[in-house]
RNA sequence: GCCGAUAUGGCUCAAUUGGCAGAGCAGCUGAUUUGUAAUCAGCAGGUUUUCGGUUCGAGUCCGAAUAUCGGCUCCA
């Protein structure tokens, strides 16, 4: 059991290796490095410095600019206070009095923290040694406790509370661990995950590519593009399987549009504009107007209702510079969109419908995800009882469908609350796929209108929705989901052929013919190199079969199959082995 | 956009304090004819991201631009 001190003073026994230890564990040590930064840089100021989900942060004002080469020094500084097992002291003071404590050791970020605390209540803080820290705890009982299975890691800006109307402060990223074989497997597997990275894997796979002549836009190379059509593929027959038709509307609309639409007024800066003829254009960030006005193109009964219309819409948007990151984030990708037309009854309806096509995509490919549903932000358009009753239907469906989530108060859209699925990472980190947003609004803004069983006109109501979210970025997911191991499915070369010798080319182009009438994406290695070269390169290549022919197989009519996983599974009979990947790939085997 | 860092052949990386730009892999040519993760030899490949500066001399030092990486902010 440890001892940790809490919010309140108070003493509690917790169990070693539990996630209260591991989060107080690495507080105490954001503790120990803002007293080591002191040491060495007496003017620094210091701000914040919470423990996250695989380590610790302190944010800290720096008279003058650090580097990462410095961080060597400060963890040199950290073990010293270790070693000198400082006691962590808790004591309160008064707000006045705390104020003035931090004010008279120059700690304005401090000063401001505390002048956001309540009045009247006592504020906390902790001491070690020449160090003290306004602080709600949780700490060990001494800096010995931090023990020695600690690392900083990386150095980054943050903006002063998050706002980059602020000034931005340094960040330095650590972590720690109660024992260093710990630490060690952390940094072993975080270098391990690195190398499912989709751009380093993109690159070695030729998948896709970057060019300075278009920063964020990539390239698509022919591997790449067949897992783009693959998925594109399989997104339109499950599309087509839950009633929605498909359309394509322009690239490029005018001004007007886009005002009607309010992304004018609210995205102009993060749009590709343009003047043709004299009148405004732009690239369009969106599918959704376009859509609409395919919709306003006829007039509509409730009979026609709920209209399912899907896009595969290439969209463009501005995004700055220091926030694009490989497929994740591009300013030009593909959505799988669709706008729901519908009637206020069959909201629920359709929203659970769009849940259960996302959760059975990505169950498919076994992901694991997070749900969260954004409220209304400032900003936005429409009436507080339309946002009531929009937020209303998101909430019914998801717990109608029993999905956990979380939610994100001012989060939405401008036009209407949406339910995000995020994926994640290799690291480790989440990016938004899937979303559904319901909008009360552009119906209202476009006045689009059905005719309903009474006979009058009546304002139907939109569902925006996402399941890949952005093609690109899903390609990003599965790359380092799969570490490009795609499954055969999705596999840009499926099968590759490997002639032992020059000899046996021509059963080889034969077997080639076979595979390649039955849609099998297969390739021939006809290179004179030895057999153990090429199954090192298709293994490189991860491709999911080799099939090995010399003069044993010409003989008998055989093909000798590898699979990646390095597993011979001996002479087969061509056309089974046919048969077999056709239903492999028909049943979309993911593991 | 902001903070910090990085940029050498197609790829991965060398190049002492400023002193002749190099290797492996890939490519090409030739030899080898191979049975389950690296056959041998030769050849070619560079305005060291770009622009400017300091210097007798710059891959190396300084400034700017661009791109990329780690974060922050943003993400309709």
């Amino acid at each position: 059991m440890i001892k940790i001190t809490m919010h309140d003073g108070s003493i509690q026994e917790i169990e070693e290796g539990s996630e209260l230890h591991l989060s107080t564990l690495r507080h105490s040590c954001s503790h120990v490095l803002a007293q080591a930064i002191k040491h060495l840089y007496p003017t620094a100021k210091l701000a914040i410095g919470p423990s996250i989900a695989d380590g610790f942060y302190y944010d800290i004002d720096f008279a003058e600019p650090i580097s990462e080469s410095d961080l060597g020094a400060i963890e040199t500084e950290m073990r010293k206070i270790v070693k000198a097992n400082e006691k962590f002291e808790y004591f309160t003071l008064t707000r006045e009095d705390a104020i003035r404590f931090m004010e008279e050791r120059e700690e304005p970020y401090k000063v401001e923290l505390i002048k956001d605390l309540p009045e009247g209540e006592l504020i906390s803080f902790f001491k070690q040694g020449d160090f003290t820290d306004l602080c709600a705890g949780p700490h060990l009982q001494n800096t010995r406790e931090v023990g020695k299975a600690f690392k900083l890691q990386t150095l980054a800006g943050a903006y002063w509370r998050g706002s980059e109307k602020n000034k931005m402060l340094t960040r330095i990223y650590g972590t720690a661990f109660a024992t260093k074989e710990e630490l060690e497997a952390y940094l072993t597997m975080m270098e391990e995950a690195k190398k499912r990275d989709h751009r380093k894997i993109g690159k070695e796979m030729g998948l896709f590519m970057f060019n300075e002549a278009g920063p964020g836009f990539p390239f698509f190379l022919p591997n790449g593009m067949v897992l783009k059509n693959t998925l594109i593929e399989y997104w339109r027959q499950i599309h087509h399987k839950n009633g929605y038709v498909e359309v394509s509307t322009p690239i490029i609309l005018n001004r007007k549009l886009w005002e009607t639409s309010g992304h004018w007024d609210h995205y102009k800066e993060n749009m590709y504009t343009t003047v043709i003829d004299d009148e405004d254009y732009a690239v369009k960030p969106m599918n959704c107007p376009g859509g609409i006005l395919i919709y306003q193109s006829e007039p509509r009964s409730y009979r026609d209702l709920p209209m399912r219309v899907g896009e595969l819409g290439l969209v463009h948007r501005h995004e700055k510079s220091g926030q694009l990151h490989g497929l994740f984030r591009v300013r030009c990708f593909t959505q799988d969109d669709a706008h729901i037309f519908m009637t206020p009854d069959q909201i629920k309806d359709e929203i659970l419908g769009v849940i259960k096509m996302i959760d059975d995509l990505y169950s498919m490919f076994g992901f694991k995800y997070n749900v969260e549903l954004s409220t209304r932000p400032e900003n936005s358009m429409g009436s507080d009882e339309d946002w009531a009753l929009a937020e209303n239907g998101l909430r019914d469906a998801l717990d109608a469908a029993g999905l956990k989530y979380v939610i994100n108060e001012g989060d939405g859209a401008f036009y209407g609350p949406k339910i995000d699925f995020h994926l994640i990472d290799a690291i480790g980190r989440t990016w938004q796929c899937g979303t559904i947003q319901l909008d009360f609004q552009l119906p209202q803004r476009f006045e689009l209108e059905y005719v309903g069983a009474d006979s009058e006109k009546h304002r139907p109501i939109m569902v925006h929705r996402v399941i890949f979210g952005s093609i690109e970025r899903f390609i990003g997911i599965l790359t380092e989901h799969f570490a490009g191991k795609f499954p055969l499915w999705l596999a840009p070369v499926q099968v590759k052929i490997l002639p032992v010798s020059d000899k046996y080319m021509d059963y080889a182009k034969k077997i080639y013919e076979m595979f390649d009438a039955e849609g099998i994406r297969v390739q021939l290695d006809g290179r004179s190199e030895k057999l153990g070269w090429k199954i090192r390169e298709a293994q490189k290549e991860k491709v999911p079969y080799m099939m090995i022919v010399g003069e044993k197989d010409e003989t008998d009519g055989t093909v000798s199959v590898r699979n990646r996983g390095g597993v011979d599974e001996g002479a087969l009979d061509p056309k089974a082995f046919i048969a077999r990947m056709k239903k492999e790939i028909a049943e979309k085997v993911n593991d």
